[in-house]
DNA sequence: ACTGATACTGAGACTAATTCTCATTTAGTG
DNA sequence: CACTAAATGAGAATTAGTCTCAGTATCAGT
């Protein structure tokens, strides 16, 4: 359908025609977050790469969401999951069980156009983000 | 178009209904959650109730939430949002400026239309929260 | 390849948000 | 009024995220 493969390199890209280095680290975060299709949280993303510091997590997590290439989620836990962005635009949204905090991910057309049609005067929209919240079948 | 005075006292209702009990500093929290259309910190509403303990706001919050009167809303910042939830099932959504942080709450009858029409086998949904970003006038 | 300017880094101090503990108080029942 | 368990406030503890700074590494220009 898309090229998960690809992401990595395209931000790489982005990294360099935006001024910024190559460096090791920031690229070992690029990767992990190219592995994964749903949120993780920095403090997780810190904990898997030894030898990156937590410092370096945010500040490379916070460069990839000014450049577009990565959104920011809540999801009810304390702490913000992040997740890559697809350049073709497609994207998912997260259905929580209240309970247990599972998360899963879903699409839906209709919600999407739904949200396209929505114009507020006095903003320029930009992203959306939705979280449907339920029990699931373990926990109801 | 409903009736805010009285989300208080339903609210009060359903705390006794739930065999907890009428305390002051509690109601302190519900009376300040039913003046405020849109959300506020834990942390604010700790700061406005001078002599209520910090705990306590936090745990009001929680048992409100575990009954279904208080919503909990992610806005961007690093604190949480609190809003109540209206017996009618009323309820706003937020736009949030990604520049100053500004929050404003809006309405779309056809995106919750397109809310209602998922399902998710193996969950049971309750709730769900729309969080669109932008920029405002002033930002752009 | 060498070098200089400076972006980038990790460690850990720091702040902010939230949760926990516990001794004391208080609501509601009999 | 007395009793019991729920509820409270103070502040310690924990967790998430930010900041500082001295050392390191990237890259452009030799």
């Amino acid at each position: 359908m898309n090229e998960p493969a690809n992401w990595s390199e395209h931000s790489a890209r982005q990294i360099t025609a935006a001024g910024l280095r190559r460096s090791t680290p920031r690229q070992r975060v690029i990767d992990l977050l190219a592995d994964r299709d749903c949120a993780v949280t920095a403090l997780e993303i810190d904990a898997e790469l030894e030898g990156v510091g937590r410092a370096t997590v945010y500040r490379a997590i916070e460069q990839l969401e000014d450049l577009g290439l990565v959104r920011k989620v809540d999801l009810g836990s304390s702490a913000h999951g992040y997740e890559k962005i697809e350049p073709s635009g497609h994207h998912h949204h997260h259905i929580v069980c209240d309970d247990c905090g599972k998360v899963e991910p879903f699409e839906d057309e209709a919600l999407e156009e739904a949200i396209h049609d929505i114009h507020r005067k006095g903003f320029r929209l930009e992203s959306h983000e939705v979280t449907l919240h339920g029990h699931c079948a373990d926990c109801s």
